[in-house]
DNA sequence: TAATATCCTACAAAATTAGTAGGGATTTAT
DNA sequence: ATAAATCCCTACTAATTTTGTAGGATATTA
């Protein structure tokens, strides 16, 4: 399951996808509109902004945007920035893969099964975008 | 990513798989074999044992057996049963559905992108059993 | 220089996961 | 009947992760 920090995530991000392309957006106007705690969607933004899907700019009128288009954002990297590995697995995970250790990877049964079910799920979340969940 | 519990309930029921038609396994026996500590491994079993998947014999020549054939025991239920949910949020999950507060489940398009993932997802756990983990 | 806003470090509380302890209940063998 | 073997139950503890909070530092604008 995703946290709760993942899906305060998204709906940060599907705010600014809707605000895309009109300037930034304040922290406190997202938390208030989207009912996220303050201090925690502060982190939060930094967290997605240092991975490089955000923008900040300091000061008065300033605030987050999205980097690149909403079309370009998808769901897999979200979910690997702020929760960690999609895979059921270690073992499998493209991103944070982790060596088991009691298992030869060749033969392993339970290893090629997750294998599948990653590359299942995977299909799905990278293709998916910001994008897909905000059109109505 | 499935809990160190699930993996060990998955080495377990591998190893039951191996010998089923051979008559009861200890638990001492699985936890040495499998390096799954002893009192842990057997509230895991219990678990499956309640929720059916298993049958128990106590006494000496006692142990555990799977109730059905390795065949008829798929990926998903054995998750289900110790892990909890497979899908991602819990307003998407068919075992485990919670509505989620502030949005409209008809409109919501994180929903719909996380239904089309949880249905990929499920399409190959539902489908993969012990025996596809064990066979060589 | 004052106001606005992000950013950084550190801490704390709550929840979940992982594992342990100790003995009770049931079955089998002698 | 009794002892040994084995599963089963309740409860606790420890470690880790998640979910925040606090307070101020830094940068930008007017």
């Amino acid at each position: 399951m995703l946290s709760k920090k993942t899906q305060y995530a998204f709906r940060a991000l599907a705010h600014l996808a809707l605000e895309y392309g009109k300037g930034p957006v304040k922290i406190s106007s997202i938390s208030i509109e989207q009912r996220i705690p303050l201090k925690f969607l502060e982190n939060i933004l930094v967290e997605l902004k240092n991975a490089g899907m955000l923008e900040s700019k300091k000061g008065k009128g300033g605030g987050y945007v999205l980097k690149t288009s909403p079309k370009k954002i998808d769901l897999a990297t979200v979910i690997r920035i702020i929760n960690g590995p999609i895979a059921l697995l270690p073992c499998v995970s493209l991103n944070f893969y982790e060596k088991c250790k009691d298992c030869d990877e060749r033969t392993c049964g339970m290893r090629k099964m997750m294998l599948i079910a990653r590359d299942a799920t995977l299909k799905v979340l990278e293709k998916k975008t910001l994008e897909d969940i905000i059109k109505e």
